[in-house]
DNA sequence: CTATGATCGTTGCAATTGATACTAATCTAG
DNA sequence: CTAGATTAGTATCAATTGCAACGATCATAG
């Protein structure tokens, strides 16, 4: 008889880590900056390179449009990050961090940083990337397997 | 100057990849089975041993009581957990798999484990390993630094 | 005993998330 | 050109999840 033991069932592990894990950044983030993950993730990749397209943020972040959208409504309201017309097109816009939204963004990445070196001090380097690896990996398959389950 | 690379910063990671892997699995279990991850997680413990109050559940399977509340009624509803009284305590019952629900543990087994195995069919045994075991430690990790924020 | 506090499970409410529909603008066939 | 299809972003509605409050039972101190 195939049995199937939860705790060694690497589906649940990954779901379990990963929510404890948001839990701790979420937190982090909504008590030091009142910022949501949706939010803080445009911001950092808004800090890499500034005048993106919704869209192209939504690729960028792995998060649909309409979470992006909500997402840059909140840090436009809070003078976080401006929108400019897009001359190539006008339905879209092209978001880039505001004098302020870089300044916050200064503070935000040391600390984010922190928490991560924290959470993986018991890492060896090698382990680090070996888990990157894996992740990757791992979210290619899923969508094989997405793609697959047409 | 500090720069934060989304695409490098293993939390975020982690999530994307938690989030897809659970996307596949909640898909399939609510095509083939109608269950949804709470539900089938409840399935999953009782199968391993029934006669549990819906508290140690809770433990079990890392949700809060009011998941598990929730997840126990759709099954109760669904004659594949029957409730029984706690002869030690009254405000509690203690759940089991009805026949019916052993019957469909029976089938939601394999499946489960051969949807794993595709998911992980890139990664050798010692990598599953150690992959389960990264997690389980930084499940600790986040724990450890919850508790400290007091 | 009995009164206070803790625990089990449920319910109700608020916040977050996802799917769909919609407006405005752009692209593509013909 | 222009009609139809596609895309960017927003808004609306339903589903999921978490938190706080609650009734009922239990444990403990006096």
């Amino acid at each position: 008889m195939t049995t199937l033991q939860l705790d060694a069932f690497l589906p649940y592990r990954l779901s379990i880590a990963s929510n404890r894990v948001s839990g701790v950044i979420a937190t982090a983030y909504q008590a030091l900056f009142g910022l949501k993950i949706p939010e803080w993730r445009l911001v950092c990749v808004l800090a890499e390179g500034g005048g993106m397209s919704q869209q192209a943020l939504g690729v960028a972040t792995r998060m649909d449009k309409v979470m992006v959208s909500r997402a840059a409504i909140a840090l436009v309201d809070r003078d976080l990050v401006v929108r400019e017309p897009n001359p190539a097109d006008q339905r879209s816009h092209l978001l880039s961090l505001s004098e302020l939204g870089q300044q916050l963004y200064d503070q935000i990445a040391p600390k984010a940083l922190e928490i991560e070196r924290e959470l993986f001090a018991g890492f060896s380097d090698a382990e680090r990337k070996e888990l990157m690896e894996m992740l990757l990996r791992l979210e290619s398959a899923a969508e094989r397997y997405e793609a697959e389950q047409t």
